[in-house]
DNA sequence: CCGGAGGTTCGATGAAGTTCGTACCTCGCT
DNA sequence: AGCGAGGTACGAACTTCATCGAACCTCCGG
């Protein structure tokens, strides 16, 4: 668990569960963040930067599950928070998951070309 | 749907949801049957064959989650039910999914050489 | 024809998960 | 100093899920 100043614990990625991982991207919403930050290729984003239609607790609720899922790095700025894909130790250790599940998700969005 | 004789009832898998599809999979129990499904290479299974240490009832449940997520189809043969894969129907959907899934539960258990 | 194996249906139950509102905190800005 | 934006913590309400046992059904084999 890094405890930099600002980061918020996160497991190490040896102990996180597929299962729990499928979960984390079954819900919609956090699919759809997970999504954004694989476009968005490693940037480092503000939470408040993605429009969802949900309450503020019911985020953070969120976050919290896609931190423990391993998905995500989470940083405690000031007045703001961040969040980066964890984007290298994750497929390192799911190799292929990140990369499908985008792949899919974004088919049918976009005529393929 | 399909209603061929002893077949139950599946979705279209145009109609089949990624979330849904996530959710089935998040499950030991269900992910050990498809894993399973996946090296049989396409072959049709008893469903008494899975050596799951649940009830009878709590089978026919994990059974219907696979079925209704689009993963698997059901025949009803006189005394016993067997499953098979959607393998073309589903790959054709969620290209890549089933192999991602796989090869990261593969991995592990045995030394990769 | 009867017994048992395999399955389904139907509640019930307890554990999780999603959602929200409220209270509270901490910054940055005026 | 005071306000507001962004967040967290906590508890409540509600839903969904995994699990089970009991009752029942349908075949196949002796």
């Amino acid at each position: 668990m890094s405890s930099m100043p600002g980061e918020l614990p996160i497991p190490e990625m040896a102990d996180v569960d597929l299962g729990t991982v499928l979960s984390a991207l079954a819900d919609p919403h956090r699919r759809a963040v997970v999504l954004e930050l694989v476009d968005g290729d490693g940037a480092e984003r503000a939470c408040s930067s993605f429009p969802l239609p949900i309450a503020k607790s019911t985020r953070t609720h969120h976050w919290r599950v896609l931190r423990e899922a391993g998905l995500v790095r989470q940083r405690d700025a000031g007045n703001g928070t961040f969040v980066r894909l964890r984007r290298e130790e994750f497929d390192a250790r799911f190799p292929g998951l990140l990369d499908v599940v985008a792949g899919i998700s974004t088919a049918g969005s976009a005529p393929a070309r």
